[in-house]
RNA sequence: UAAGUAAGUCAGAUGAUCGCUGAAGUAAUUCAGAGGAAAGUCCGGACACCAUAGGGCAGGGUGCUGGCUAACGGCCAGUGAAGGUGACUUUAAGGAUAGUGCCACAGAAAAUAUACCGCCGGUUUUUCCGGUAAGGGUGCAACGGUGCGGUAAGAGCGCACCAGUGCUUAGGCGACUAAGCUGCUAGGUAAACCCCACUUGGUGCAAGACCUGAUAGAGAGGCGUAUGGGGCUGCCCGUCCCGCUUCCGGGUAGGUCGCUAGAGGUAGAAGGUAACUUUUAUCCCAGAUAGAUGAUCGUCUGAAACAGAAUCCGGCUUAUAGACUUAGUUAAUUU
RNA sequence: GGAGCUGUAGUGUAGCGGUUAUCACGUCGGCCUGUCACGCCGAAGAUCGCGGGUUCGAUUCCCGUCAGCUCCG
């Protein structure tokens, strides 16, 4: 699959119902920035959901933590083969955090999670 | 030069690589892509449905004058009051003689009554009676203030000036201002109830329309309309529904539309002190649906603030780095 | 996106415009007890979320603002 599909529309998780169901029959795992969230699914592809509180910050703060963390997955296109349902959680420590410190830390909790090597 | 006042503008730019959303195109690709507050949701509309969008009372809102506007609690121009040396700023600013209430403590007395210390007269010299409200004292506030006359002592009792109120004249569309005159003195509070004038139906794009369409009833016609219940903001009137029967077909979930050409922007002309209006030319400028603008590198000038459209407009309020423009004011110095 | 509610000692709450403000639990000190608890007595602890305004005087009335919470798919 190609590297630009990932998000598109058929690699989000997007209904409360999956997001529901992630929740309770998914694993987790947790660093001090993030919650990872995940299922195996039948589809051949993963989807992933966001999930920024408004304890984090403002709206254009969490918008601009989802586009961060949009184009951190984008440039690590490893997470697709794995047929998922992934859901990251966004922690308040994030809020001082910028970039590079926050990419480290999503490979960290995503390798902790065991979805890349 | 310093301090301060008012009005207004911008809100990083640009190049490269990799990406996101929409439109056009068979495709390659091309074009467009967050704000001055997008925010708070404090007002006003458009639009949609609710019942025909109704009547009365209650309730809510606004409250100096004139104008502007689709409308407004907004804006513009003025009036009064308050503040500032000044440029200028602020202002919920109708009515207390329609009525009711309240004014703690203190004080004689807090609104139609009264006299604590006093002053004066008479009698008596402990006091009592009468007159008085000038002085003291209390308080946020004491039935006008200052001065002179007057008096037993006093008092708008009389006079002059001032404050208020009423009337007349002049100016102004008006709020009001100026001058003159007569009578005389009226406590404050309406962001207390209230009165007066104007105004106000409710719900909100999760409005609503359509497509597909499990289970079972949204709709239409007829009959009945006694009681009771429910809906239409609260109550009353009025009105609709709930009952029975016949016909007909369609909740939630999902999708499509609503969804962006508009009280639109830019430039010019005319009218108006201005807000604004009229008109000519020209432009098309986000439309997502878990929700699109990012990351890295280079240059300028320094990894600049507040901060992200969600139906759309007009305001208000609040947040805001840095830079700039224009017009007044005050003070100091020099010429 | 839309609609609403609440802010008062450490916590939970009362409060007619008129004393920098009530009660309970908690805290501190004392009494009681061999000791602790219970009980009794006393004390401290509040910029009434913040900023303006009305008023002689605001926790209370009005306006703005901030924070927290609830409801509507």
């Amino acid at each position: 699959m190609e590297l630009k599909a990932l998000l598109k529309s058929e690699n989000r998780l997007k209904k409360n119902k999956e997001f529901k169901i992630t929740y309770k029959k998914g694993n987790s795992f947790a660093n001090r920035d993030f919650v990872v969230y995940y299922k195996k699914n039948s589809l051949g592809f993963s989807r992933i959901g966001f999930s920024v509180s408004k304890k984090v910050g403002k709206a254009w703060k969490r918008n601009e933590i989802k586009r961060r963390l949009r184009e951190t997955l984008r440039k690590n296109n490893s997470l697709l083969s794995k047929s998922c349902d992934i859901i990251i959680i966004v922690r308040q420590t994030i809020k001082d955090t910028d970039y590079f410190s926050m990419e480290k830390s999503l490979n960290h909790a995503l390798k902790g999670s065991e979805l890349i090597d």
